[in-house]
DNA sequence: GCACGGATTTCC
DNA sequence: GAAATCCGTGCG
């Protein structure tokens, strides 16, 4: 493919309010240089918010921890967690150092390197063979990136709860999942019951 | 030191 | 509806 994506996003960018920066990151590229010579790269297409102490569907919900000192420290650093055992998800610390917030990569458009579905946070991340080595890794040097895209005018964009989070009580209903309206590779809400 | 449950995905 | 499967957190 010809595709070449803009320069790394800057620190500055992700210093912004987390909701400005999960919207605006619609759009943005993720490139991934592997130490086997492979470059992954995937358009983002799906975000969500996780923002403050007091969002109780943040992990930064239990203060300042081993854990969640990423979350509180500056912004554009990556956060990778094991979730459930079993699958990595990738995220990228927001707002100015002191106030925790980040923002969850939940789908991406595969542009080059990609094998497999990446529809889902925890497919996604093992596609693009994001691992825990990324945690607590800048995102706008190194070999994982966030770079800028063409931007995705408003009216492409929609909004709506987050994924997961019921029990978070009235933070579990705040619109802060933001994706491309109708893209193929947003990730699919499983239905709770049979399938 | 130990129990509990989760920003998920898949199968019955 | 529940398993798979690791670890941060809270409590003792």
């Amino acid at each position: 493919m010809s595709f070449s994506p803009g320069p790394p996003l800057q620190p500055n960018f992700y210093a912004q309010d987390p909701l400005v920066v999960a919207r605006s990151l619609l759009g943005a590229v993720l490139v991934h240089e592997h130490s086997d010579g492979t470059r992954y790269m995937g358009r983002i297409v799906e975000t969500e918010a996780y923002r403050g102490q007091e969002d109780q569907a943040c992990h930064a919900k239990v203060g300042r921890t081993p854990r969640t000192e990423t979350l509180f420290g500056p912004p554009g650093i990556g956060y990778v967690y094991l979730i459930y055992g079993m699958y990595h998800l990738f995220n990228v610390v927001a707002w100015p150092e002191g106030k925790a917030a980040g923002i969850l990569i939940r789908g991406i458009e595969p542009i080059s390197g990609i094998t497999g579905t990446t529809h889902g946070p925890g497919r996604l991340t093992r596609a693009m063979k994001i691992t825990g080595e990324h945690h607590k890794q800048p995102v706008w040097e190194g070999s994982l990136r966030i770079h800028g895209g063409e931007g995705v005018p408003e009216s492409q964009v929609s909004t709506g709860p987050r994924v997961g989070v019921d029990y978070a009580g009235e933070w579990a209903m705040k619109p802060w999942r933001y994706w491309i309206t109708d893209h193929p590779n947003v990730s699919a809400v499983p239905n709770k019951k049979k399938r």
